[in-house]
DNA sequence: AAAGTAACCTGCCCGC
DNA sequence: TGCGGGCAGGTTACTT
């Protein structure tokens, strides 16, 4: 489900509520959600300290202590977060879908919610980059994300552009939602070899990127009516009205009114007009 | 070696 | 009303 919007808008939630907060019990239900270290130990090194701020890369979450670690979230399809401010001692109230529960210091708790369980938690000692956040190509709100680089990328794939800026080893954040928006709004087919782009077409994707993520996170992300997504106090986000192609089967172009074409690229939904689209 | 497919999961919607 | 198939914002491992 997130994307960089969304997660953006989360840890930009996080920021203002968590931070320097102490945290005091931690509960696992799900332990496979866990990958690194043992439960145990993810218990016991969270446990009893602070998080001091809160980082993000790509569409992952990074927490760091105030010890030698920090620890991960990604929240794959449908994980959530949750923060609830007014709490009994005990995270005993549970939820079908809540997996991780986060107790502070002052009664408030962070849950993690995931129904479909393909979210992933870490914790890492600071020294140790994460082999999956390593391998993260630049983030379009990096300071590095020039149009040099983008360009470059671009004239180096071999691939169609659409896959090309939902590959987080090339560009960091972008899904299918905001790959298919960001296409559309640059004028330029998903289908179209990424190094056929010419310097002018580049431009306009590069700035639909920039364009198309700010706006989204102005308007705290996408949540569409299945509603999965919601930030930490569990509103929906606003950017759907805005969505011109994402999602709109037997749609009309908003720019020319022809019907929209609906393909697969990768096996996920890609929508766009034909007459628009070049 | 790039590109396709299956796997990981649950829930919802549609057609029969 | 029920059942099967397809679909969903992601990533990875395996197969062609």
């Amino acid at each position: 489900m997130p994307e960089l919007p969304e997660v953006e808008t989360i840890r930009r939630d996080l920021e203002k509520t968590i931070i320097h907060k102490k945290i005091v019990k931690v509960k696992i239900y799900l332990p496979q959600l866990i990958k690194i270290p043992e439960v145990n130990q993810f218990i016991i090194r969270l446990q009893g300290n602070d998080i001091e701020e809160v980082r993000r890369r790509g569409k992952y979450l990074l927490f760091f202590l105030n010890t030698d670690d920090y620890f991960v979230i990604h929240l794959g399809m449908s994980g959530q977060l949750s923060y609830q401010y007014q709490s009994s001692e005990l995270p005993e109230k549970k939820g079908k879908h809540d997996h991780v529960f986060l107790l502070f210091e002052d009664g408030s708790q962070l849950i993690y919610n995931d129904v479909r369980k393909f979210g992933k938690m870490w914790l890492l000692s600071k020294e140790r980059e994460m082999p999956a956040i390593e391998l993260l190509g630049l983030d379009p709100f990096g300071l590095d994300f020039s149009f040099e680089k983008f360009f470059n990328i671009l004239r180096k794939s071999h691939r169609n552009i659409k896959s090309l800026m939902m590959n987080q080893r090339k560009i960091a954040g972008i899904g299918n939602i905001y790959a298919n928006e960001i296409l559309f709004i640059a004028g330029i087919r998903p289908l179209r070899k990424a190094s056929s782009l010419t310097k002018k077409e580049a431009e306009r994707v590069f700035l639909s990127i920039k364009d198309v993520l700010s706006s989204a996170i102005q308007l705290r992300g996408t949540t569409m009516v299945d509603k999965s997504y919601r930030d930490l106090d569990g509103n929906w986000g606003k950017y759907e009205k805005e969505l011109l192609v994402y999602g709109k089967r037997k749609g009309k172009c908003p720019y020319c009114g022809q019907s929209l074409k609906m393909i697969r690229i990768e096996n996920r939904s890609t929508f766009y007009c034909c007459a628009c689209q070049k």
